[in-house]
DNA sequence: CTACACCCTATACTAGGGTATCGAGTCAAG
DNA sequence: CTTGACTCGATACCCTAGTATAGGGTGTAG
């Protein structure tokens, strides 16, 4: 029975820092059961694996945002395993997009490391004439993870 | 002629903002080649050949400090093509690092939305009875792209 | 009762890549 | 000479997922 813990036992128990489940409630994904009249926060049993939740969910790459929509549609009544699947293949699509983009460019590094040949000086390299080139920008910028 | 443009001129012409370029003056990619006696900032046009550079790197997925490596040995006498592929290869083993770690992520995803029906209720779900479970975690925290 | 560990809130900091805003100075045209 | 566009430096803000610290209050063992 390790009900009504507090929030450094709850830490301990978890394996994450006292501050971490602070910032947890602030994004609104753990909050303790009550409190003590002092103010201290208290936990039940059931945060532990809303923890665990929160943690295996990001080791399969779910933001805190993403996890935040996952327990929201974990705890609400009536929801049924397809919406969770939904996520969950929003997730993979994602991530495959984000594989694709990453493999092209592995592959443009590849060509360029193809036309360097390792004597040449700077002003000869493939890379940097490449790199220095006017044509079409594709930079893609924002949207990472 | 472009030669000696100001701040917004080069902004205008190199597609980027003026905040961007300050930005990347403090990050010491790019500085001005001289300044007006009022301070104002002016730039010749390896300016340009130099924000080209950052942009296209980062289309390739290096980020500004690595661009900052690439441009120095770029600029650097004695630099030897081999150097700058050097650098080339480094980033082709991260992305290549990041990319089977996302595969990782992916293959786990799809084997959970294998599991998962449509129609069960949300206690029946596996993907979420997985999240829960206890089992050795595997965060891998930081370091993304 | 005192020491010490624990907890509270609030705030600031990290990295990365910028964007936005401020008050003040400058430049060129009319 | 004035107006409006431009520039200056400094500072603050955005996002993510926390970590760190300050200045105070609390809980409990000896």
């Amino acid at each position: 029975m390790t009900s009504q813990q507090t929030i450094g036992q709850l830490a301990q128990s978890a394996g994450v820092h006292v501050q971490t489940i602070r910032y947890y409630e602030r994004r609104k994904l753990l909050s303790p059961q009550g409190r003590r009249p002092s103010g201290y926060r208290l936990y039940d049993e059931e945060a532990q694996a809303r923890i665990r939740f929160i943690k295996h969910a990001q080791g399969l790459g779910f933001t805190l945002r993403e996890i935040g929509e996952l327990l929201s549609l974990r705890f609400k009544t009536g929801t049924r395993c397809g919406d969770i699947r939904r996520t969950t293949q929003d997730k993979l699509r994602d991530i495959e997009a984000r594989i694709k983009e990453l493999q092209t460019w592995a592959r443009a590094l590849r060509s360029l490391i193809r036309t360097c040949r390792a004597g040449q000086t700077i002003e000869q390299c493939r890379i940097v004439s490449h790199l220095e080139k006017q044509h079409r920008v594709t930079v893609r910028a924002k949207k990472r993870t």
